[in-house]
RNA sequence: GGAGGGGUGGCUGAGCGGUUUAAAGCGGCGGAUUGCUAAUCCGUUGGGCAGAAAUGUCCACGCAGGUUCGAAUCCUGUCCCCUCCGCCA
């Protein structure tokens, strides 16, 4: 959520971030600032008729001659009528106010490059020696079936479109990749958290997935909703809360099951283990105080965490700065890092890293105590660790031998107890 | 699922229809005093709106309704927390 004033002063380049943002149609900005100016006119009006009301309230209180006293509360009576309607238009403003605000989108930073989709994406860094064979390698698709490291056809039995097993040596391959990020974020200094995963529909709204991406989100019993990421819970860990400066920054990270509709991308990506409606991540979030210096500071150490764990399991990336037509509605800039797929012989995305500033603070409620001993918006940033089955399946197109046996990284062998996955 | 108790400011906690300001304390911030620290004293410390400011005004006692001229206080609903009982991985 944007402050209002901001959007009063700067209704042009709000409207402009709705535009590069390819947001156009979903809130009208002229309609908000209209609705905003009506409701400034009747709350005046309200504040006026309740200081009468007071006023009248004193008297009444004050006046111990009962006969003196009746003039007093007929008026008040009178008043009674008029409050009561002026507070009803009042009610009915703030509702239609409250809606629109949430389809604000957040202003994209200004080194953003402008874009209408990943084709605006601009690459800022390539790393890592692509793997080099000496024979066709295969895709994932066809290393799971041949090694039994997951079984799509079951999955698909048990669990409908898009489900999966990963088994066997494949499952403890999977933990192992969660573990080893887990263990390098805790060396970091980020408190471990396993999270909820059923979450409050009000938190979804905190942190800026609802409205807009309330389709790709699956509704429980309850009023409860399944989250695509343990950014929610993370995130929100604090509403409503009021921190102390001292206690910034906040390093938090979890771990939980992320549940996705992915209803935009029906027909993409349907083999395999690459795109899937569940799967695990290990996800880290920060809350700092309010300094965007600060924030893109810490926004490139995120970044840098992710890549470092590339880089430990050896595995070749490149980095891409999302343009404007790519990014959320909330953000206000995001990296993500792409994985090279030796197998399919393209990056494909892995990780996302974005910061918000105070966007999604104030939906949550979530402010500190600055050493001043002002009140301010905590600014929030978040990036993955590493999800999988999908970093499982770039690392066994990456590892993958010529005998059609897959490598285990070095750094994971000591979860794995195994060096190699051989074909039965 | 059953039976009780309770949600008040950054925190603790009083108030239980109107004593015009939500007491008091702690913590924070500003100042005074001070070799330094500590202690002490004074001020300040929820959010809007108007104003350069002084100030004025409205709102705010989990949330939403209701009763009333007037609600933190009474009533209804709802969410959450605590204690006990039952069930349970």
């Amino acid at each position: 959520m944007l402050d209002i004033k901001f959007i009063r002063e700067n209704p042009d380049v709000v409207k402009n971030a709705i535009k590069v943002k390819q947001l156009e149609g979903t809130v009208d900005i002229d309609e908000l600032l209209q609705v905003d100016s009506e409701l400034q006119k009747i709350t005046k009006e309200l504040d006026e008729l309740r200081r009468q009301r007071n006023e009248l309230d004193k008297k009444i209180k004050f006046e111990k001659d009962l006969e003196k006293k009746k003039p007093f509360i007929e008026e008040a009576s009178q008043l009674k009528p008029k409050i009561n309607e002026t507070e009803n238009k009042y009610k009915e403003l703030k509702e239609k106010f409250d809606a629109l605000m949430l389809w604000v989108p957040n202003v994209p930073a200004d080194d953003v490059p402008i874009g209408e989709d990943e084709s605006g994406n601009v690459e800022i860094r390539v790393v890592g020696e692509k793997p080099e064979f000496d024979f066709e390698p295969k895709t994932h698709v066809d290393l799971i079936e041949n090694l039994k490291l997951a079984d799509t056809k079951r999955g698909t039995k048990i669990a409908g479109f898009r489900g999966y097993f990963v088994t066997g040596k494949g499952a403890i391959l999977e933990q192992a990749i969660l573990r080893y990020a887990y263990d390098f974020m805790v060396e970091q200094g980020f408190t471990a958290m396993n999270v909820p995963v059923m979450v409050k529909k009000e938190w979804l709204v905190g942190t800026g997935y609802f409205p807009w991406g309330q389709e790709d989100h699956y509704s429980v019993e309850d009023d409860l909703a399944l989250v695509g990421t343990a950014e929610v819970s993370l995130t929100s860990y604090y509403a409503n809360e009021v921190l102390k400066e001292e206690d910034l920054p906040v390093k938090l990270m979890g771990i939980s099951p992320c549940f996705r509709r992915e209803v935009g991308s029906h027909g993409k990506d349907t083999r395999g283990i690459f795109r899937v409606h569940y799967f695990n991540k290990v996800e880290q979030v920060v809350l700092l105080p309010a300094s965007e210096d600060l924030t893109r500071e810490w926004h490139d150490r995120m970044l840098g965490y992710a890549e470092q764990i590339l880089q430990n399991l050896n595995l070749p990336y490149h980095v891409l700065l999302m343009c404007t037509g790519d990014m959320g509605a909330g953000q206000r800039k995001k990296y993500d890092i792409e994985v090279w797929f030796s197998g399919q012989g393209k990056y494909r995305e892995t990780h996302s890293d974005s910061y918000f500033l105070d966007f999604q603070a104030r939906r949550l409620n979530m402010k500190y105590v600055d050493k001043d001993g002002n009140k301010k918006y905590v600014y929030t940033l978040n990036n993955t660790v590493a999800a999988t089955p999908r970093l499982l399946a770039g690392l066994i197109e990456n590892y993958q031998q010529k005998d059609g046996s897959v490598v285990v990284p070095e750094v994971l062998r000591k979860y794995t107890g195994f060096d190699v996955i051989e074909p039965e």
